[in-house]
DNA sequence: CGCGGGGATTTCGCAACATGAAACGGCCCG
DNA sequence: CGGGCCGTTTCATGTTGCGAAATCCCCGCG
């Protein structure tokens, strides 16, 4: 087999496991073992071990009556999760443009991760004040408006998981009192938005909302960064208020039709034309 | 590692590396080796060489810049098949219900496999006529008014290629001669509707037309299954007509909104409210 | 400008484990 | 009842996946 030069880590179970993956779930429909066996050349021992693999991963679905594998549930969970993500970004682009022309600082979109938020989008025109996050950087959730916006909006349960782990300190202004933090928490889900001043980064500050899907969870969040103390808590409260209403805005849109099944259902009835 | 009872049949550098596609695309964002090796509690070279591994296969994406990983072109193309057979389905079912009734005879869906026709959806009303074929089976292109549907619509140099493989006999009855097959497939072309009589199962016959989608090609066809000679000419005509209505009316609704970029565009200029 | 640290590659030797031929078993069809 | 097709199981073999540790690379800091 020609081994392409820098094949040196490939894993061949993995690979050609995956190539399973790829003939059963882009084929659309059903396929056997026998089919998946000859149509890729691998024996049918080993493309029978695959597909029970992919199988109880979730990957692919293995119908016990016909004995055949298709597209698992893994591949609609993720291919939604995508989805959804994406719509989120590009719903948001549009309104993070304005708003930073609106208040000339950088607005960033950001989804939850692991005791993080991840920028995805960190939209700063030339000569306006930044940060040093970049898309794609972690930051801790407890020190930044954004990750305040999200915390302040997940279930009791998933925040306080968080709470009891340890809080970095970063800046020496960032909140690592639990109690205190807790408190501050409450009053972001009461107005609305979240604000920080220096805790995340030196002479920064922000203020952030989440953006919540159609089951209320905050997926991910928008902030404004500005110089720090440029904002007076009147101002904050405008420019919070202002934030909130974009993610209303994009949150609206998250969740358009309902899906095809609707769409079905109509065109039940008017069977003729 | 509690390995489950039966599990005698998973192959662990597989199930180690679906863990970490799934870590990877249902996370949402990019992620770093780092990230995925710590998080899944895997060495970081073996994590290393699933990441390369999923990554050569399309599965994931790298950013060489940032060293980042998130979820491949694969994966889009995965859930963009999946999504538009569903969708193929969902619309297809309440038109199916309706023709069982119209022509008490049994009602299929099918895609094209490899070569082949795979039924997706079969329905007879019980007591109603009906042939072998169930969900998941696979029959010849040649020799189904489905398959013959499907063959008239596709780009030429893919029918092509399929005539120009040996053409399996079913029953006595099959068009296995190349020249007769391709005067029937043009005049299939012609008038929308396959028709088959005692080709693929004696006893027998079947009305078929293509559901094409928003590209013009033939995705999946549907087809009316009778006793043989229950139809004559003119009614083989007007039941061709009315499945040809009814997979234009599935067609129309397969490709959308036109996704939510030209929603974006138009929420960029309504900033305020 | 040099130093330090965190993270991404690369190396390497060992034995775990993936492999596939062959045997088995069940099911359908003739 | 018998043959063949297809999915499952077994088993001996040596390929190759594994992960600790060493190396490299980049970037931030003094």
């Amino acid at each position: 087999m020609p081994r392409r030069p820098d094949d040196s880590y490939v894993v061949q179970p993995v690979e050609k496991a995956l190539l399973v993956l790829a003939y059963v779930a882009e084929c659309g429909h059903v396929v056997s073992l026998k089919a998946v066996s000859s149509s890729l050349g691998i024996p049918k021992t080993t493309a029978f071990r695959y597909l029970q693999t992919l199988t109880r991963a979730g990957f692919l679905a293995h119908d016990g009556v016909t004995d055949r594998y298709s597209g698992g549930p893994r591949l609609g969970a993720i291919a939604r999760i995508n989805a959804r993500i994406n719509d989120a970004r590009e719903l948001a682009r549009p309104l993070m443009r304005d708003l930073t022309a609106e208040y000339d600082g950088t607005v960033n979109l950001a989804v939850k991760g692991d005791g993080t938020v991840v920028y995805l989008e960190v939209l700063a025109p030339p000569g306006c004040f930044r940060t040093k996050a970049r898309s794609g950087d972690a930051h801790p959730l407890h020190s930044t408006a954004l990750g305040k916006a999200i915390l302040a909006f997940m279930p009791a349960a998933e925040s306080l998981s968080y709470l009891s782990r340890p809080l970095t300190e970063r800046t020496g202004r960032t909140l690592i009192d639990r109690a205190e933090l807790a408190r501050q928490l409450r009053l972001v889900a009461r107005r609305g938005y979240a604000l920080e001043a220096g805790e995340n980064e030196d002479g920064a500050m922000c203020v952030g909302v989440p953006i919540l899907d159609e089951g209320g969870y905050p997926l991910v969040a928008l902030s404004v960064t500005l110089p720090l103390q440029r904002l007076s808590p009147s101002h904050a409260m405008k420019a919070g208020n202002r934030l909130a209403d974009a993610a209303r805005q994009i949150s609206a849109r998250l969740a358009p039709a309902g899906g095809l099944a609707a769409m079905a259902a109509a065109l039940a009835g008017s069977a003729g034309h």
